[in-house]
Order: structure tokens, then sequence, then C-alpha cells
DNA sequence: ACTTTATGTCATGAATACTTGACATAAAGA
DNA sequence: TCTTTATGTCAAGTATTCATGACATAAAGT
């Protein structure tokens, strides 16, 4: 899964550690997700999405294999 | 978190066993995210979303505890 | 009455998400 | 040069998700 986390925290000059802190997860983990390590739980890509006033489908793109 | 799982099956008149299969989930996987006791994986919800010609927000609100 | 279907639930185990503490590196500032 | 900041990564442990097989129940069909 590709998302735009980066690209919705430059718009905010928000750190990862800045964004970590505002949906209640650690930095590492939202590196994790950021880098695509992980897939996110639904609470946290909702937070993500409110936080950053867009919706989970922009942030978040399924790859053609996953869809 | 809540959702509105029901009411997208019952337009398209599927059963939970029908959701599942087209979301690559197990009956009893979808039925624990249905009754709010599983929160899915982005992946789950944005392939659900899609099934079902939604959003994501539209599918899964989070609880006022929650946001 | 019997069977089938849909849903809910439980137990067990595997896979994955997330935490914490730690360390490395590169870039920027003093 | 020294320090600070941001990012990336790793290891170990905990928590959660998801799979599978099983069983119960209620509703509907035969």
């Amino acid at each position: 899964m590709k998302n735009t986390i980066k690209v919705e925290r430059a718009k905010k000059n928000w750190t990862q550690a800045d964004l970590a802190k505002h949906i209640g997860i650690s930095r590492q983990g939202l590196n994790s997700i950021e880098t695509g390590k992980f897939v996110p739980s639904t609470v946290l890509a909702l937070r993500m999405a409110k936080v950053f006033n867009t919706t989970v489908e922009i942030l978040f793109q399924l790859d053609d294999t996953e869809a």
C-alpha cells in the first residue's frame, strides 16, 4: 500500500514525531507506516485523514496486487 | 469504532460470507469487524469501501473517545 | 419434523501492528 | 567542530488481527 503521508506532513511542516503525537502512536510506529512497512489500523488511518483534513482514500492507495 | 457494513450489505443483498469472499477475509473475521470486535486494517477498509462504492469515512466512524 | 441458511460466538494458533530503548547517519545551526 | 534535529532502522516484547474448525440458535423452506 502506498501513502502520501510525507506530502501532507510537508504541507503542515510537521515532523514524524509531531504527527505521531497528534494521532497517538509512537514515532517509530509512524515511520514504519509512512515507509510502507506496516499497514495501519483503520482507526489510525481515520485519525490521520482527519488531522490532514483529507480522506483515507487520498492518504492511502492500494497497490494493484492488493486491490 | 462504528460501521455501516450491515446497511451496505443489505443494499447489495449480500451475506457476511459473500462480502468476506469479495474482500478476501474469513467469514468469522468479517463478523468480528462488523460487530465491532476487531478494528480492520486499512487495506480491508479500502477494499470494503471500494466494493460498496463508498468511502472509508462513510463506512467507518470513530467513536468520540477515539477521535 | 427435518434441513438449510445466516449469524454469532468460542478456542487455538499464526501473522502482523505497535511500543520501547537503542544506535546510526545526514543536515543544519551555534 | 560540536550539538541538535529529523529520519531510518533494529531487537525484543506486548497487543491485536485474522484464520480455522467447531458449536449454538433462529428463521425459512420442504
